[in-house]
DNA sequence: TCATTAGTTCTGGACCTACGAACTATGGGA
DNA sequence: TCCCATAGTTCGTAGGTCCAGAACTAATGA
């Protein structure tokens, strides 16, 4: 195993953010993470998560994002810690993580009022499953 | 040639956003049609542009800004005219385009002053070429 | 009618992603 | 110390997505 790889602040790149941020089960977790004062290991989120994503695929969701530069992982013992580094983001890029949080919130209260039943026109690649969980914060 | 598809306002989805401006042709490409008081069209483009871009590659980033909802096409002439969304979207996710905006003008602002010429420690899909020019708004 | 211009569609190779299987690392018991 | 359980990573691969050249469509002008 080896050791975790995390950017230093000035490499992390909007692009690399973007890309992160724009699958719905990385938004969810990462939603997960901030959301929650404490920090946030893998299964924590399976729990949570309504949907069985299969945790090879969950740990490379995690490393995706920790390689964007939006979360710290730390082992301890056994179990991985993740934590947001929204302050140094935020630094980097006031109000980008903000203004996406935020953003995933409206589109999800809207889905939860129409039911999300509604019939898609389009099919971009991000959006071909949909955890409509988890996002709290 | 098929007509040309664009979501309507609801059915347009932050994963499809960010994931359009995950890539830094077409954030290039969005920049320069949002900077521009009038439309832009692809050859347009391709004289502000620094690099030289397939104009089938153009042609396909120009369609995923569509679908994704970020632009509006519309063919005049021989030519095809393409004005942002900016107005209805900003009205859906408020602030949503103006952070993403903002945000890479200052990665830009930070590459132009370092030289751009930091070695990589981390190589994501969205990186692997970088089109420096263009973003002006 | 032919040539030109602007853009789209098709196609093949390169690259990326999801997921099951196998693996590593840590922490208890016995 | 050995064995097992737990938590997460890495590997291999099938299938999807992206890029770029070739061929095509559509409008316009000579």
């Amino acid at each position: 195993m080896r050791p975790l790889f995390h950017p230093s602040i000035e490499d992390v790149t909007v692009e690399a953010i973007l890309h992160a941020l724009s699958d719905p089960v990385r938004v969810a977790i990462y939603a997960d993470i901030v959301g929650s004062a404490c920090s946030q290991n893998c299964s924590n989120f399976l729990k949570v998560c309504e949907k069985a994503i299969p945790k090879s695929t969950l740990s490379q969701h995690f490393k995706a994002l920790r390689e964007a530069g939006l979360i710290r992982g730390e082992r301890r013992g056994v179990e991985m810690h993740n934590t947001s580094r929204c302050a140094e983001i935020e630094q980097r890029f006031p109000g980008l993580i903000a203004a996406i949080v935020k953003a995933h919130n409206i589109q999800l209260a809207g889905k939860v009022r129409t039911g999300s039943s509604r019939k898609r026109t389009q099919k971009p690649r991000a959006l071909r499953k949909t955890y409509s969980g988890a996002i709290k914060a």
